[in-house]
DNA sequence: TAATTTTGTGCAATCGATTGTCCAATATTG
DNA sequence: CAATATTGGACAATCGATTGCACAAAATTA
């Protein structure tokens, strides 16, 4: 790399100091007019860019924020991520983003290196794995700005920006009851995670209210990926008493039911309902089409950065954490209409 | 944020200097063993960590690669970014994702910032509606190494990885001539970008070598999009001649030409064989399941991280140029597959 | 014991930019 | 015209860590 310009350089072309090439090119009213024009002209015809590094150092900031997700190739976070870069880009921050895969370890390690000195604040959504929240009161202890979105560790007090799982699961599974079904399987994720804890949740709400049974072998646990669904639908269809319809709190295990489903020549809609959640854009793709619920990471990514930023730059300074709800969508496909007027009615927040 | 502990922190509590703090934190052998026990010791009771950008500062480099790319969410760049990473991390760099979604604008604005300082070196593919390239001249010109993947400028001369997009291209439009297909019809990207360039090439290199005769009318420029394919297979099937075979040179608009077909019963790969490219999840869940190319965007990135990294750590100095192939696979599935023996049969490089 | 080498630390400059303070030159006021 | 106010710019400290050099004390050698 070509030695950089500096600011000494300039002045030395100018036969005048670095403080008053660095107050002339902000412009500084001690400055004459004249000399403002000729260093910032110099500095132009010199290709001058400050060095960020050093002015930042100055300055303890970095203008830099972290994202940790468990991955960025999945639509969901790759929204968010779109609508923190959106929010940051309009002041002047980059953003750092690390993936977690889903393992603790690169979670901690990644918090680890970017804890300190690396990022002014970071954008957390936790890894299925992590239990266990030492990592992260790490920061806090250090007084890190944090923003928790979509996976909020609900033990730590920070601000945080998800959708209302709880009730969205409700409406997926009033509408699954709506379309005719009665025997209801779900499959569940890691309850430490409060969203698929309150996805669950919501699901036995509504199954109460519509004073459904709930068959306690139909609630399988940690069916989230691919394989786990189409293993667990499998399994479910081995039975003697099968289900109807499948609640799934995620689109990649529904995914896997509804592909056995179609190995195996069972209809859907007609003899099993799925539904997903997270809208994937395969969701769309797959035929039939799959219900799903639309969480608007944008606008998700948007509120997180915002709400970090105003940490950051000391905007907000209220002791109170700040809980944001975006408001979600259902989004009902094929594979759970029975009743074919159905399809394209859109559902928006109202229960609860 | 809490106010950090710093060498000085160190030096006061153990009655001595920042210096030798410093160097006892090195091991550096003229410290006394005892001293540097001390001084270890109380940096970690202390929870002392280095200031990265005072470090980075004194040090003269940062840490940090930029990456460019049009956008996370896509298959082929996550896995990119995922061989970046897991390179990168390697060798104690950090990485910072830039987006361009596919704008100028956007890809200039992210290379200004990232230009100079911000990071050591950046991976780039540029952006679709990159022509002009005066601002990756300006960071060549300011010595910044630079490694572009993928969508690489073929004006500039700097390292880059690829696939053999020629060469996939023709393999793509050889099988589906095999497949019985005789009238072909191509979606182009723009060709400018010299992976697009490549694979109508390609598609026309297999034409000519077995004496099809290659319709002008059925050579779509600019077609990439969902809707963009969408619309150009409605057109084509419009016309009294109708092709029997689309090679598209990526997978989305392969997609949209697969629905324009589906919503019209048309069927594929009886009446109409579809290829896409790029391998994206969705094309092995769709029904049918599309032909594409996997590009195994993990070792591209891993490759071009590595070489990015010996110019920014002064291990390569060469001044000629390197170009790696990472060798490509073409996936068929039903899309294009009339004889039912061939799919799951994989292709790998041979020709050319 | 005197001369020389080794060992262990401290001092001060440096990386590049920012900013509080001070001073000289000019302009304004009584 | 002397006294004061304003203006324009230079000096030097600072951010936190690193590192060449100097130097005293201890160890070694003659």
């Amino acid at each position: 790399m070509k030695k950089r310009v500096t600011i000494h350089d300039i002045a030395r072309k100018l036969n005048t100091t670095a403080s008053t090439v660095s107050r002339a090119l902000q412009d500084h009213p001690r400055i004459s007019k004249e000399m403002r024009r000729k260093v910032q002209q110099t500095a132009r015809e010199m290709n001058y860019r400050p060095d960020e590094m050093a002015v930042n150092l100055r300055k303890r900031q970095r203008n830099i924020l972290g994202v940790i997700v468990p991955q960025v190739d999945r639509h969901f976070f790759a929204r968010v991520i779109r609508g923190i870069e959106e929010e940051a880009g309009k002041q002047g921050y980059h953003i750092l983003i690390g993936q977690s895969y889903e393992q603790v370890e690169r979670e901690v390690h990644l918090l680890e290196k970017m804890g300190k000195g690396v990022v002014e604040g970071l954008l957390i959504s936790v890894s299925l794995q992590t239990k266990n929240y030492e990592h992260i009161q790490r920061l806090i202890r250090q007084e890190v700005p944090l923003v928790f979105f979509d996976r909020v560790p609900e033990e730590i007090s920070a601000d945080s920006v998800v959708i209302d799982d709880y009730d969205a699961a409700f409406r997926v599974t009033e509408h699954i009851i709506h379309s005719g079904c009665r025997n209801l399987a779900h499959f569940a994720g890691p309850s430490h995670i409060n969203i698929y804890r309150e996805r669950s949740n919501g699901f036995l709400a509504a199954m109460n209210q519509y004073h459904l049974v709930i068959n306690t072998d139909w609630m399988l646990n940690n069916v989230l990926t691919r394989e786990a669904g189409y293993k667990a639908m499998e399994f479910l269809w081995r039975n003697r008493k099968k289900p109807d319809a499948i609640v799934s709190s995620g689109d990649y295990s529904a995914l896997g039911a509804l592909l056995w489903c179609k190995e195996n020549k069972i209809s859907i809609p007609g003899q099993m309902c799925i539904t997903g959640f997270a809208n994937e854009p395969f969701t769309s793709l797959i035929t039939p089409g799959m219900t799903s619920v639309e969480q608007h990471g944008f606008e998700m990514g948007k509120k997180a950065a915002s709400l970090l930023l105003e940490r950051v730059q000391g905007k907000y300074t209220g002791k109170e954490v700040r809980r944001v709800i975006i408001p979600s969508e259902v989004l009902i496909r094929e594979s759970s209409a029975r009743a074919k007027n159905e399809i394209k009615e859109k559902q928006t927040n109202h229960h609860k």
